[in-house]
DNA sequence: ATAGGGTTAG
């Protein structure tokens, strides 16, 4: 859409002329303003071949057409369309239509085009409409199967071409390698006439990317004349398989490295968590491009460095280098884990400047950010932005509706995604049947769960089952929910004695919450989500007493609390929530921050706060009530004191002291009138509304 | 037109 939207932009400010192919001499009729001959043939001086506008483009192939030289247009088209980005292939499409001269190269071109921007469906068309095609389009057309793993389609192609060279056979090789048929592909790479080191080198890849390290090194051994590329993929082995040691062998042994060589082991060392020794490789290696760059920011963002991986992302900037779509998605990436809702709509702005929030990947990591941060209608339009949704786009929007209490409109969506084409897998179903569990509809979700396996070839794992024990739990289904615990092909998990604990909890029976939360502290003794929702349990059934042991229990054990979920993580649309709706899961939250605050003053001889209940309370009682708990955990705690009668909307420049570390590591945010804190000791003050990033701009 | 490095959800 914002393609377009530029497309009509450039339009407006420069009109397209179309030609009039009929006529002998080529006429130009212009679709709005006039353009004089002189004016264009001045643009077409100033014209060049790395331009990225497409109107340059079309202007200089309309001024040859009418200087009667149709040569130089179609030398002009032929370059046009090799390097047509998606926005731009129906133009060159159009334009190709229209030309009255087209040679091999133009043909190719525009098979290319299409194959390039992952329409593999209009290339095949084009491919149908003629026969005498060149190998190097046949390579082509097979190469798009093989990037859309169409595995069958590309062999056709194979199989059907008049000729083959070395490229034909390494591609198909390389279609199986990557396909994890590595039979198949070690027979072609036996049977194929020339075996260089393309072929060599995807074989190894193939064996790197099936986790078949030792068949991969045994080839690489084997293989003549490596070049950087062999010795990149095999260090990629070892790297994903986490064995650094060996991959810095290889990366000091292997006789010159180059920028991918030091990528690579930059990402290693970061995924394994050594960013220290990650960081040290970046500073030392001799050029650095725009992928060490966004390794970099993945790599402290991976590893909790939120704060730093924004700072590359600013510094990036500093050092020349382009921000491209990676380091954006990597810092989107970033906003999400601390919910830095601001700064994600700061990035949003400038990656709509750069044009990328129509590509996967971007779109993505901007809609998981919203999701994050509670903002359903920014997340729906940033999904709706994205151009060629995969699917994780489908996935991450039904997660997102679902975890916010919106589960007819996650199943309309799950409902539209059948209709493109797009798989749905095991993730998609396990948003879809926490859809129905909030939504109520059991019926409906056990339809889904039992299809799946025969509509999309998805066998039910253990987290499908802890989902239809959550459905039929929350539906107040007790019994039935034991009876699949009982007969279902899986030993129950923590997660599903959890969820038969949750259902307990809020249909009151105390004795089956029990007996759910007595086989999980079994089974995860230091699962401190059991201990709260056990607490919960006796708290929704007026044991408050139970409920505090719980809590000193917990404290007694030494119990963490899971990173992340500390205290409270509530979204900024309070406004929102039904009350007494106990399925939302905001509302769920809400009773969580409550509770925990309750117990806390009082385990702090704190004077006891007033029992809590959200039913049926006016939206401005329930923000005095919250208030009134924000004030008091802030005093409890000496962090924050909130003047009384203030509404905590205007709590401002808060500050952590270090004695509050040990207990709440930061406050990271403040949004609307709720309070976000998380366990991260990153970010040492906050504005309120904002965070400090806002300073890097 | 073929081989290697970074990025997205839960």
């Amino acid at each position: 859409m914002g393609g377009n939207y530029r497309l009509r932009q450039l339009h407006s400010s420069c009109p397209i002329p179309t030609i009039n192919f009929k006529s002998a001499k080529p006429k130009i009729s212009y679709s709005s303003k006039k353009t004089s001959t002189s004016q264009n043939n001045k643009k077409l001086q100033n014209f060049s071949t790395t331009d990225s506008d497409i109107v340059k483009w079309n202007i200089a192939i309309t001024t040859h057409m009418r200087n009667g030289l149709c040569e130089s247009a179609l030398r002009v088209f032929n370059s046009m369309s090799r390097r047509s980005s998606n926005a731009f292939v129906d133009e060159a499409r159009e334009i190709f239509d229209k030309m009255p001269l087209k040679n091999g190269i133009s043909w190719n071109g525009l098979l290319a085009a299409y194959v390039q921007n992952g329409r593999i469906e209009d290339a095949k068309r084009l491919f149908e409409s003629k026969m005498d095609w060149t190998l190097v389009s046949w390579n082509c057309l097979m190469g798009g199967f093989v990037r859309k793993r169409r595995l069958l389609d590309a062999r056709s192609v194979f199989d059907r071409m008049p000729v083959r060279d070395e490229i034909s056979w390494n591609t198909i090789i390389t279609g199986y390698a990557q396909n994890g048929e590595m039979e198949e592909a070690r027979r072609l790479f036996e049977e194929s006439p020339i075996q260089d080191v393309f072929a060599w080198t995807a074989m190894v890849s193939g064996y790197v990317q099936n986790g078949k390290l030792d068949e991969a090194r045994s080839i690489f051994d084997r293989m003549p004349e490596k070049n950087s590329v062999s010795w990149n993929a095999m260090i990629a082995g070892y790297v994903q398989c986490k064995r650094m040691d060996m991959a810095r062998e290889l990366f000091e042994e292997m006789p010159s490295r180059d920028a991918s060589s030091w990528n690579t082991m930059i990402t290693g060392y970061a995924q394994s968590g050594y960013i220290a020794h990650a960081r040290n490789l970046f500073d030392n290696m001799p050029q650095r491009d725009s992928i060490s760059w966004s390794a970099m920011i993945a790599g402290y963002s991976q590893n909790g460095c939120s704060e730093e991986a924004l700072h590359f992302f600013v510094e990036m900037q500093r050092d020349c280098e382009r921000l491209n779509r990676s380091s954006f998605t990597c810092a989107l990436s970033t906003c999400s884990s601390i919910a830095a809702l601001e700064l994600g709509k700061q990035l949003h702005c400038r990656l709509v400047k750069a044009g990328y929030q129509t590509g996967c990947y971007v779109g993505n990591a901007l809609l998981a950010m919203y999701c994050k941060c509670g903002s359903i209608d920014e997340a729906r339009d940033a999904f709706q932005e994205i151009l060629e949704k995969d699917v994780v786009s489908w996935n991450t929007m039904i997660h997102g509706y679902a975890r916010h209490g919106f589960g007819e409109e996650a199943l309309t969506v799950f409902e539209l995604m059948k209709t493109t084409g797009i798989r749905p897998d095991d993730a998609t179903m396990v948003s879809v049947l926490a859809a129905c569990s909030h939504a109520g509809l059991v019926d409906q979700g056990s339809e889904y769960f039992y299809s799946m396996n025969r509509d999309y070839g998805i066998t039910a794992k253990l987290v499908h089952y802890t989902c239809m024990v959550d459905l039929l739990g929350r539906a107040g289904q007790l019994e039935e929910a034991q009876n699949l615990m009982k007969n279902m092909p899986f030993e129950p998990d923590a997660a599903t004695w959890g969820a038969l604990l949750g259902a307990s909890r809020i249909h009151g029976n105390t004795e089956l919450g029990e007996k759910a939360a007595q086989i999980i502290f079994e089974m995860e003794p230091h699962n401190s989500g059991m201990y709260i929702l056990l607490s919960k349990l006796y708290a929704a059934s007026g044991r408050w007493s139970d409920a505090g042991k719980m809590r000193l229990e917990m404290r007694n054990k030494g119990v963490k609390k899971v990173p992340g979920y500390s205290w409270l993580e509530v979204q900024n649309k309070i406004h929102t929530f039904k009350v007494g709706d106990t399925s939302h899961p905001h509302t769920d939250k809400i009773y969580t921050f409550l509770e925990e605050m309750d117990l806390k003053l009082k385990q702090e001889g704190y004077i006891s706060s007033t029992k809590m209940v959200f039913h049926d309370v006016e939206e401005e009682e329930k923000v005095h009530m919250l208030k009134y708990h924000s004030e008091k955990l802030a005093v409890a705690y000496g962090i924050l004191y909130i003047p009384a009668g203030r509404p905590i909307r205007v709590i401002k420049n808060l500050r952590v002291c270090e004695d509050c570390h040990n207990a709440i590591k930061y406050i990271s945010k403040i949004v609307g009138r709720l309070i976000i804190l998380r366990d991260n000791h990153r970010f040492h003050y906050f504005e309120g509304g904002s965070c400090s990033c806002r300073d890097f701009w």
